[in-house]
DNA sequence: GATGAATGAGAATTCATTCAT
DNA sequence: CATGAATGAATTCTCATTCAT
C-alpha cells in the first residue's frame, strides 16, 4: 500500500490494458486482411503508432496472433467444458454447444475469424500446436454429442455423424465472417434459428 | 493425321497444356499454403521449374490467381445459370445447385479453397471486381429460390432466408477444404445427405 | 535557445537534411551513371547504407528522380518567371534568362543532367507528365522572346526562330554535362560567352 | 558461277541483309528508349521476332550497339579526314565540317543518338575504348580548326575556345534528337543556318 | 512508451541469354 | 531462321525486426 507499490500497480495495470488494446487492434487487423497478408505497420497505423514501436509490446508479430487466439481458445474450452461436464442429455448439450459458440462469436469475432482462416496455415509451426489439440478436441466433443444423440433415439442414424459434424462446424465458426453485433439479428437470434434449422431442416412439415 | 499434322496439334496443345499445367499447380499450392504465404518459388518448386521461368508463361503471381479463380468461376456460372433457367420448382432448383456446387467442387476443388478463403482479401483489389460480383449474383440466386421456396409453402416460413442463405453458402464451399476425391463418401454422397440435413434437419422424427 | 528547443529544432533538421541528402546522393549517382543503368544498390552504397533502407525514405526509384527533377523545375520557373515578369526587352530578357539558366545549372548540375538526358524516357510515363509540360512552357517562353526580338529590330529576321530556340535550348542545358563548379571558367563567365556567342557569333568582324 | 556459288553467295548476301535490318531496327529502339532501359525483347518485337531469335545475328545485346555505333563512326570519320586532308581555310572546313556532321545526322540519325546519350556510360567498357577515341579526335580536330582560325584572324579572339568547341560539338549532335528527314527544313538548310548562327551570331547588325 | 532510421533476409519480378526442336 | 521454354543472375521492393535516442 506504499505509493511506489500503488505506483508500481497502476502502471501494470495500465500497461496490461495497453496490450489487450493493441491486441484487439491487432486482432481487427489480421482478421480483415488475413494473417500473413497484414504488415506489421499496418497494425501499427490502425493503433496510431510507428510500426518498431510494438516491439515494446510484443515480441514478433507471430506472438500477437498467438497471444489471440490462445486467450481466445482458452475462454472459449472454459466454457465448453462447463458444458459438457454439465451431465446434459445429447439434445440438450447440443443446443448448449450451439449457443455458446455464437456468444463467443459475439465476443472473439475477430479471433475466431482469425482461427477459422489462418489455423490451418499457423499450426504447421509448433509454436501453435495447440491449435491442432483444439481442432481435434473439438471433433472428439462433436462426435461424442451426435454419436450419443443417435444412441439415444434423438438424431436419425443415417446420416454420417462425420459429416454432420464437418457441417457443424464449419458453419458455426464461419458466421464469424459476416456476423455483426449491431446486425438485423442478435447472436441468440441466430443461434435459436440455427439451431431449428440444423435438428428440423428447412422444409415446411 | 499425316505427321504434320500431328506435329502442330500436339504443339498448340502442348502449349495451351503448359499454362493449365502450371495453374494447377499453382492453384493446389495457393490453395494449401494460403495465397499470400505462398511464394512464387514454391510454386516454381512444384512445378519442376526455376521462379523466373514462372513469368514466360504469366505476368505475375496475382494473374495467376486471377486467371485460375476466373476460370472456375466462368464454369460455375454457366452451369447455375443452365439451372436456374430450367425453369424448375423451387426445392428441385435447391437441389440442382447443391449437387452442382459439389460437383464442382469435386472438379475445382483448389480454385475453390482459394475462393473461400481468399476473396475478402482480393476483392480490395479492382482487377478483382468480379469476385464481388460473383457473390453478389449468388446471393441474389440463392435468396431467389429460397424466397420463392417460401411462397410455395415449400420452404419454411419462420426462418429468416437471409440467413439459410449464408448457412448453404459457407457450408457448401467450406466443404472444399475436407473434401477428399478419394475419401470415402463420394461427391454425389455427400452433397446427397448434405441436401437431406439442410431440408429435414438432423433429428429423429 | 534552451536545450530542448535546440533538440526538437535539429531533429526537424535533420529529418528534412537526411532525405536531401539522400536525394543528392542519388543525383550524383543517377547522373553519373544513367537513371536506367543505376541500381538502387548503387545509390545506397553512394550513400553508405543498405539497399532496402532507402525504402524507408522513398517510395521507389521512380519516386526519387521525381522528386529530383519536380524540385529543379519547380526553382527553375520559379526564376524563369520572375525574369519574364520582369517587363524587360528582348535582348535584356534573352540575357537574364541566360544566365539564370547557368546559374541553375551550377546549383543543380546532377538534376540537369537527369532533366537532359532522361527526359524522353521518362516522360513516357504520365507521373512524369509536369516533364513534357515544362518542355512545352519552355518553347512557348523562348519563341515569345525571340520572335519579339524579331520584331523590335534586335534579333536578325533571317533565321528560323524554332531552329534558333532548339539551338539554345540544347546548348544550354548540355553544358551541364561538362560544367565543373571548380573549373577554369565560372558559372558566370560562361554564360558571358556564351551569350557572346549566340549574339554576335564566333566571327572576327 | 556454279549453282551452289550462286546460292551461297545471295545466302550471304540475305544474311547481310537482314542483318542489317535488324541493326536498323535495333538502332532505332535504343534511340528512342534507352541503350539500358531497352529490353532485348523489344528490340525483337519491333523486329517482328521472339527475343531469343536475335541470337541467331548477334552474340549479345552490346554487340548489337557495338555494331551500330562502329559502323557509325567508321563512316563519319572517313568523311572527316576527307575534309580535314583537303588544305581548306579554318573557315571553309568549319563549314565542311558542320555541312557534313548534318548529312552524317540525317543519314544515322539513330545512331548519333545512342552516340550522344549513350557513350559516357558505355565507355567504361574496354570494348568501347574507340568511343574515347573519337571523342578525343573529335577534340582535336575542332580545337585545331578553331585555333587556327584564331591565327588567321577568321574567328574571335577573345573567346575561350575549348568554349566554343563544346558549344559546337553539342548543339550538331544534339540535333539528332529533333531532326526528321521529313521535317520543314532540309539537313541542308539546318547546316547552312546553323553555321550562320555560328559565325555571325543571332544579332541584327 | 514511442520515434526515426536503419538492417538484412527474402520476396516478386526482370531480363539477357541458351538451347532443343 | 525462328520458336517456345527455360535458366539464373541481378534488380527492385517488402517487411519483420532492432536499436539509439
Amino acid at each position: 500500500m506504499s505509493p511506489r507499490r500503488r505506483d508500481s500497480e497502476s502502471t501494470a495495470t495500465a500497461r496490461a490494458g495497453r496490450r489487450a488494446e493493441l491486441l484487439a487492434t491487432a486482432a481487427e487487423v489480421f482478421a480483415s486482411r488475413g494473417y500473413s497478408a497484414t504488415t506489421v505497420r499496418e497494425v501499427a497505423d490502425a493503433a496510431g503508432i510507428l510500426g518498431g514501436s510494438l516491439y515494446y509490446h510484443f515480441d514478433s508479430k507471430e506472438s500477437m496472433v498467438d497471444e489471440i487466439l490462445s486467450t481466445f481458445l482458452t475462454d472459449l474450452w472454459a466454457s465448453y467444458d462447463r458444458i459438457t461436464a454439465a451431465g446434459l442429455g445429447a439434445r440438450e448439450t447440443f443446443h448448449a454447444l450451439i449457443a455458446e459458440s455464437f456468444r463467443m462469436i459475439d465476443l472473439y469475432r475477430p479471433a475466431v475469424m482469425i482461427y477459422q482462416n489462418e489455423s490451418r496455415h499457423l499450426a504447421a509451426n509448433p509454436r501453435f500446436g495447440y491449435l491442432l489439440d483444439s481442432m481435434r478436441r473439438f471433433r472428439e466433443m462433436w462426435l461424442s454429442v451426435l454419436d450419443r444423440g443417435v444412441l439415444d433415439g434423438e438424431f436419425r442414424a443415417d446420416l454420417d455423424t462425420g459429416l454432420i459434424y464437418r457441417f457443424i462446424r464449419d458453419t458455426v465458426w464461419v458466421a464469424a465472417s459476416w456476423y455483426r453485433s449491431d446486425g438485423a439479428l442478435s447472436a441468440d437470434e441466430i443461434a435459436r434459428q440455427y439451431i431449428v434449422m440444423v435438428l428440423e431442416g428447412i422444409l415446411e412439415t
